[in-house]
DNA sequence: GTTTTATTTAAGTATTTGCTTAATTACTAT
DNA sequence: ATAGTAATTAAGCAAATACTTAAATAAAAC
């Protein structure tokens, strides 16, 4: 039995059926996207892929750039780690992170919602 | 007086402070930035965004659409008015949600991120 | 093998989020 | 004016989130 809101006259229940439906058929779809943009639309996750996009960096290092613990950072990276958008080599006693070729393009696509270009004092 | 947290003999602090100062250069648009990407990034709201995204809808069709209640749709309208990508127009007794002009980039970009084609069995 | 180092994981907590139901507002129609 | 309708807002609550500190891993260095 379906829960029905409207009661309008100019209401057209053809029409809303088909869009449930159409979504219905999508929802791994809609689940999948809405998770991975979630992640990435969080002040921290956000800067720190906006900084492993730049280049490669250890929890540490971004722990003092972002000034937060590492533990902070390390359970932000493990989410963005677990949808698959960075993951990380080990060098010698260090963990490296980067962004997954997979991901590269989704990620391009939001850091370039950033209007101002951003300058680091800084050569790599 | 400043939290450090790598002593790793191969950190580099110029490098360090010169990303935390590129970062809290460009804080305030990490900040819209982030907000408007993390409330995209919702279920029940990246189908709103959708379904008004092709065409025109009322509080009480989302409702019947996505079959939840018409309060906790309009909680969700309202906060993607709050961050202008979507506002309302009133027809008669009815109030219609669109997307805003200076958001439609953003938006379609992030439903691009869809790749099934969505069909809806029901012609405008 | 033992110690050191970098990082992760776990447990606990305050804050935020997304819903529920009830009450209120804003406009329409009579 | 008054009743009716569509939608919003408010209050309350359960679940999720983001941090904290402490404990546990895992690999490297000695």
């Amino acid at each position: 039995m379906k829960n029905i809101s409207c009661i309008r006259e100019e209401k057209d229940q053809l029409k809303i059926f088909s869009y449930e439906n159409a979504l219905n058929e999508n929802v791994l779809e809609f689940a999948n996207i809405s998770k991975i943009v979630g992640l990435i639309g969080n002040n921290v996750r956000l800067k720190l892929i906006w900084l492993i996009n730049e280049e490669s960096f250890c929890v540490c290092d971004l722990a003092d750039i972002l000034q937060m613990t590492v533990p902070a950072i390390s359970q932000h990276l493990r989410k963005l780690k677990d949808v698959n958008i960075i993951a990380s080599i080990r060098k010698k006693q260090t963990i490296f992170y980067h962004i997954t070729e997979e991901n590269k393009l989704i990620v391009n696509q939001v850091l370039g919602l950033i209007n101002q270009p951003i300058t680091v004092a800084y050569e790599k």
